[in-house]
DNA sequence: TTATTATCAATAATGATTACTAATTAGATT
DNA sequence: AATCTAATTAGTAATCATTATTGATAATAA
């Protein structure tokens, strides 16, 4: 199966890589349809699954599924009043996940301790649940 | 609204307090209907709910909701194998969380970094991604 | 015991996501 | 450039987890 470039792909990805705004589905359907009226919302499901497959976009899955086209390690941050999500950097996080043995005296092997021990990792998604600071204010 | 004690809500937190296999609806449903055979798929929702509410129980938003009735910090690892979710300690994890300004030259800061500007975290749920040692044996 | 009201079982409704199918189209071949 | 063909799509139906509704039941107060 030879994949082909459409231009609904095109424009979900161009939309994704635009914002960070971590749109639903139905958030992307309504935005992409502004450029091609007659997609449908399964189509956009679709290809945001190839999408998610092949590692291009991250899935949010807190409530409805969201969105998000920034791949570097990072993590999230949901406001429980607006419902927004914020990115969050986690520098140097995933890159000493899985070294377990290593680094002994570093600082994630105090942290954490030995949970590698169940398991391989490949993935790690952090969800922090709070208050952002635009809803703090109201 | 007073609440009252059921033997609905009991046999149902006792149940996910007897089991680390993060049970979603479905399989609780399943289980208690041994106790309560007229038990209704409605009730074991709208009881977790409460549950959750009350923070008694944790929910895990990945793909179907499974449930969690051990509140003490920790994490989950997801084996993307098999399914199953571990039970991950992280020691002194979210005790830290907030310090901002405080300790900073913990492990904390140097690892997260300033990522609490966002906004008050009030709570947290880590998922790592991975396969464990029984699939990987396989 | 009777009244009140939270809770329940049963079932219908909802809403996000997936599956299906005939029509369309990207990219290869002529 | 015209034709071919398999991937993709639009439109719609189906699925499935979860929530809402409603009349019946049962726990607690009077």
């Amino acid at each position: 199966m030879i994949e082909r470039m459409t231009s609904q792909k095109e424009i979900i990805l161009k939309y994704l890589k635009s914002t960070t705004s971590h749109p639903s589905a139905e958030d992307i359907y309504l935005e992409v349809r502004k450029e091609l009226p007659r997609i449908s919302l399964g189509t956009v499901y679709r290809i945001l699954a190839t999408f998610k497959n092949k590692k291009k976009i991250i899935e949010i899955a807190h409530e409805v599924s969201r969105y998000d086209a920034n791949t570097d390690p990072h993590s999230h941050f949901i406001c429980e009043s607006c419902d927004n999500i914020y990115d969050i950097e986690i520098p140097n996080f995933k890159k000493n996940i899985n070294k377990r043995g290593h680094n002994k005296a570093s600082c994630l092997k105090k942290i954490f301790g030995d949970f590698i021990k169940v398991g391989k990792i490949n993935n790690y998604q952090i969800y922090f649940y709070g208050k952002c600071k635009k809803c703090s204010k109201k």
